[in-house]
DNA sequence: AAAGGATGAATTTTT
DNA sequence: TTCATCCTTT
């Protein structure tokens, strides 16, 4: 048996200190490539084996279901050689184990035990229904959409119905809706992702017991991607580790691009406010990228304020410069990108090699065509997800019908697919039964279908018999078979293969992957029949709808938005769109609505954004940009990306231009000002204190009194803030 | 209920 | 330009 201490040998001093920091709050702010997944996982393997927590009293938490997989497999594959009994750390996105808490608790959070969860889209269109139904005339401000964001937005800030602003009229209109909908997910058993986090907080503080409980079971909790945390989740921390105060949290304020979603990266800062004892661990070296790489990134985010004073630095020598294309318009920029993957992979490498990096999913239309005119295998990540395509939700409202009768909308939807005579008419009559006698839908065609009438009646006794049967089935079923089941009883698989359009028929095809996706969900549970397996299978359809981008996509190039490649890495990196109004995207340098911040904070995320991207790259990273660009059918005109002053020039190396350049901007602001009197760490000199600020087109020059060789001055990569 | 036409909107999307 | 949604017509 090995000694977990071997494994610590392949850490670095700080990982180390992170991985064995004592009991108390911790906070681990570890750069781009850090190796963060790392102090995380050895941390939890290192309190299981060395300090002999039981496994099943740490919880570890992740945004996205990948990122939870992957933590606890390394953590198990580590322990493995080390500890004999099983090792069930409680690992899981935010959501997935909130969902877990009520499902036990349903009755203390008074919830339904039938609830079902709305995804995105079902929540849109739940509103929308809402807002017909009730009959209610929307101020010509107010969308589905808009009051969707002001609902999640408001339980995000733990505000319920009845607690917000309503001065304006379109604030109490807003409030009104969201009040209806808070009675209306109440009589359909229905629950949003934000008010799994809502009501598992409220729940915690309500009540002492659950709390204590709580509180008592979990000795250690661990939180990654700590920045993209928002209030409610914070507040979840707190409700966690209130008794014993073991938090660990990981994360990077420059890598915060998800604000517009809620998230906080300010909660770093909080983090330390609330918890004054906190141990604060910086991890800056950096194993991904290549020296200029680094360079570049480090100098474009030094330009964002409000930031944790961290430079990343590398062991590594060598790396080429940062190579940059203008190009006359998106196509050439695109088939210059093309060429480039042409040229490198021709020298040894695998397509899977390469990254095609943009700010908007429109800028990849290009990109594809370029790939695909060439042969060149590709992958565009993003898209729509297999859980979301029509046929396969068709398929599912049945099921749904079946796990939770009050989901009107799944009755509305099952009663369209395939058509059986159910018409808006009908439709309106069941709405109406189901508001006169304070039911649900389901119950009102039920009862409906019992009364004579024309086709949508017969048609709502079809819907009624079919759904009942399947419910009988569930009771014997597996899932696979009740898959199957749902997609022949339902008529839809027929209705699809007697499609006089052949695209509609081939959804045959997605509908067998349902089948089987159902047989593979069955084996990963342990045996169970279909009726108990169904809830947990509609809970991990819309908890974890599954990857757009599977791990298969070996032997392609990638080609994804920066938000989608956040967390990956690849060794050829090609970022695309560097124009003013792209990257930065337009509506953070213009204010284009009442919902978005143009601001400093919106350009600073854009940066973020861009940093992002930067630090994807391993060892060649190209940035590309187009000075004209086809929008809404207009060619429009776009100046160079202020990002792209912001790196010092002698770090990049223009590949060619094929349009007139334009002339470079004028440096937007002094970019170290912040750094005068601020004790530094020269790689060479060693620690010294910010006398001078000399800044030079786009390199910045810093004269240092340094401890030991008195004054210098120094180019500013090379100097990095000191530790406090 | 389905198909065709008009209209309007167009960042990013871990759950 | 392109795509999705709504509305009208049959």
């Amino acid at each position: 048996m090995r000694d977990i201490s071997d494994y610590l040998s392949a850490l670095n001093p700080r990982q180390k200190t992170a991985v064995t920091a004592e009991d108390g709050p911790l906070l681990v702010t570890a750069g781009a490539g850090s190796g963060k997944t790392a102090v995380l996982i050895n941390r939890i393997a290192w309190l299981i084996a060395e300090r002999k927590v039981p496994a099943n009293r740490i919880i570890a938490v992740t945004f996205t279901n990948k990122a939870a997989r992957e933590l606890k497999v390394r953590v198990q594959d580590l322990l493995f050689e080390i500890t004999d009994g099983p090792v069930e750390p409680i690992v899981g996105t935010f959501h997935g184990l909130c969902n877990q808490f009520l499902r036990i608790r349903y009755e203390e959070a008074g919830l339904s035990q039938h609830f079902s969860i709305m995804d995105q889209d079902d929540q849109k269109s739940f509103i929308a229904s809402l807002i017909k139904d009730n009959r209610i005339d929307l101020l010509n401000i107010l969308t589905p959409k808009s009051l969707q964001s002001y609902i999640n937005k408001s339980k995000e800030a733990r505000r319920r119905a009845g607690q917000g602003d309503t001065y304006y009229p379109h604030q109490r209109q807003q409030e009104q809706v969201y009040e209806l909908y808070e009675v209306e997910c109440e009589k359909q058993s229905r629950i949003d992702f934000a008010e799994l986090m809502l009501r598992t907080v409220e729940l915690m503080e309500r009540n002492t017991q659950v709390r204590q409980h709580i509180q008592e079971r979990f000795l250690h909790v661990l939180i990654d991607e700590f920045q993209d945390t928002n209030e409610l989740q914070f507040r979840w921390m707190e409700l966690f580790c209130g008794k014993h105060r073991n938090i660990t949290a990981v994360g990077d304020e420059d890598q915060s691009i998800y604000s517009w979603r809620g998230a906080l990266a300010w909660n770093l800062k909080r983090f330390e406010a609330v918890y004054p004892d906190t141990r604060i661990i910086r991890l800056e070296q950096n194993y991904r990228s290549t020296r200029p790489i680094l360079d570049a990134a480090n100098a474009l985010i030094e330009f964002n304020s409000n930031r944790y004073e961290k430079k990343l630095w590398t062991g590594k020598s060598g790396g080429s410069p940062i190579k940059l294309f203008n190009a006359a318009d998106a196509d050439r920029e695109a088939s210059f990108v093309v060429d480039q993957i042409n040229q490198i992979a021709s020298l040894g490498r695998d397509w899977s090699d390469f990254a095609v990096l943009y700010r908007t999913n429109a800028q990849s239309r290009n990109f594809e065509e370029g790939l695909s005119h060439k042969g060149i295998p590709f992958r565009v990540y993003g898209g729509v997800r297999f859980y979301h395509r029509r046929e396969v939700k068709d398929v599912l409202s049945y099921l749904q019908l079946v796990a939770n009768p009050n989901a009107n909308d799944a009755l509305l939807r099952a009663a369209g697919m395939p058509p059986c005579g159910i018409g808006s008419v009908t439709k309106r009559r069941v709405a109406t039964r189901a508001e006169v006698q304070e039911f649900s839908f389901w119950e009102a065609a039920v009862e409906l279908a019992e009364e004579s009438g024309g086709t949508g009646v017969s048609g709502l006794r079809n819907l009624v018999g079919r759904v009942n049967e399947l419910k009988d089935k569930s009771t014997e079923y597996s899932l696979g078979k009740l898959i199957k089941a749902a997609i022949d009883i339902s008529g839809i698989g027929e209705h699809l293969k007697n499609h006089s359009d052949p695209s509609e028929r081939s959804r045959i095809e997605n509908l067998d992957e349902l089948i089987n996706a159902g047989y593979a969900f069955q084996q990963l549970q342990e045996s169970q029949l279909g009726s108990e397996i169904l809830g947990e299978y509609l809970d991990t359809v819309v908890l974890d709808p599954g990857d757009t981008h599977d791990d298969v996509s070996q032997g392609h190039v990638q080609v994804m938005t920066l938000h989608a490649a956040k967390g990956l890495e690849f060794p050829v990196v090609f970022l695309t769109g560097l124009d003013e109004n792209v990257l930065p995207h337009f509506f953070s340098t213009n204010r284009v609505n009442e919902f978005d911040d143009s601001n400093d904070a919106g350009i600073e995320e854009e940066r973020r954004l861009c940093y992002v991207g930067m630090t994807r790259a391993e060892e060649v990273l190209y940035l590309t940009r187009a000075s004209n660009r086809m929008v809404r059918g207009k060619y429009t005109r776009y100046t160079r990306s202020r990002f792209l002053a912001e790196i010092p020039r002698h770090l990049l190396e223009n590949v060619g231009f094929d349009s007139v350049p334009e002339p470079i901007r004028p440096q937007p602001e002094a970019p170290f000002s912040r750094w005068l009197g601020v004790s530094v760490r020269h790689q060479k000199f060693g620690p010294g204190i910010v006398i001078a600020i000399d800044n030079q087109g786009a390199e910045s020059f810093l004269t240092v009194e340094f401890e030991k060789y008195g004054a210098k001055t120094v180019l500013s990569n090379f100097v990095s803030i000191d530790e406090v």
